[in-house]
DNA sequence: GTCTATACGGCGATAGAC
DNA sequence: GTCTATCGCCGTATAGAC
């Protein structure tokens, strides 16, 4: 039937778009073929051209992906009763993440900085792998009774998590990650 | 005669290396073709492998060339009276350039996150970049006392500053790395 | 050492049958 | 909607004359 026929669409795309994130990270995106895209998802390679129009296509689903799990992590940080604890469980979420930082690099990190280099239309959008992130970040600064240090609270923690992602991965050591998180964590409670 | 083919020869390596280390920053090194590089150094495209057999080889000559702006940039630094004054006068130097960073990232940094994603012989080579500014970061916070925790100082600090030029470059606002740039020198004043 | 012409392979994208 | 075959381009690298 019809139905039928539009639920695989949807599992094929889901697929298509799950292999892309998954392969984007892995192995970057510039270095994932449509062909390495096709044979992860099961999908005949031409058939992809049927989901989406051109390889940025694709890069533009991977980036509304990201931000989509933020958004599910988001809900989830927000059941915790004090801003503090929202933002201590954020930092412990990256740092649980050390191991593949270090092989992979952070997951908004590393997928920003690649297409910002490759200058297209998606160098444009790159940004918004960090903006809810950050507006959340900013939100429990505020909450903590910071408003006026909010934007530069948030910078200090973003810029730092970041940057140590990035040391992560190039020395493929986990425990940088883990060391900047533990005093970002004890940063936030002595706030 | 013999002296000035090589010194002609000297001239192209070096126009060559210039050129690669340029176009990387600008456009990114997996972008920057062997065409590109033969243009913007003079050299026909072919003369190319005369000094280099392969991409990678240019990479390389590249990292080597970032490493070595850090030798001529650290002799300056290591000229100043204090060990302060010295880390205030690289994080200073970084701020210098926020405008660049803004709009092609830092040129460590974004280099190194292209060549891990690379995932080549390069990325393995990709922390060179990092090793001795932070060596010479934890013997001056050494230097100020801080023996024991200069590993993690440093670590700090590198982080940060990475971490605010990755931000810039993506939200393409100079003033992010800037005000990094003060919090991290006021920072190292009161330690 | 220098340079032109070209081989070779890979990738994004398309045509068109089913 | 699905899939096979293939086009056209571009990028690295090489061959070989000078």
């Amino acid at each position: 039937m019809a139905k039928d026929g539009k639920a695989a669409a949807r599992g094929k795309q889901e697929r298509l778009v799950s292999a892309a994130v998954e392969l984007a990270h892995r192995q970057g995106y510039r270095k994932t073929t449509l062909a390495d895209l096709a044979e992860a998802a099961q999908v005949p390679l031409g058939n992809v051209y049927y989901y989406f129009k051109t390889k940025d296509d694709i890069g533009e689903a991977i980036v509304q992906h990201r931000e989509s799990e933020f958004e599910a992590m988001r809900a989830h940080l927000d059941g915790l009763p004090t801003p503090k604890a929202r933002l201590v469980a954020f930092v412990d979420m990256t740092m649980r993440n050390a191991a593949t930082v270090a092989k992979h690099g952070c997951p908004m990190g590393s997928l920003c900085a690649e297409l910002l280099k490759d200058g297209g239309q998606l160098a444009e959008r790159s940004n918004a792998l960090f903006a809810k992130p950050m507006d959340w970040m900013e939100r429990q600064f505020s909450a903590l009774g910071y408003a006026d240090a909010a934007a530069d609270l948030t910078l200090q923690l973003q810029s730092s998590l970041q940057g140590a992602s990035l040391m992560t991965q190039s020395f493929r050591d986990p425990a940088l990650l883990e060391r900047e998180g533990r005093r970002l964590k004890s940063w936030i409670e002595a706030l």
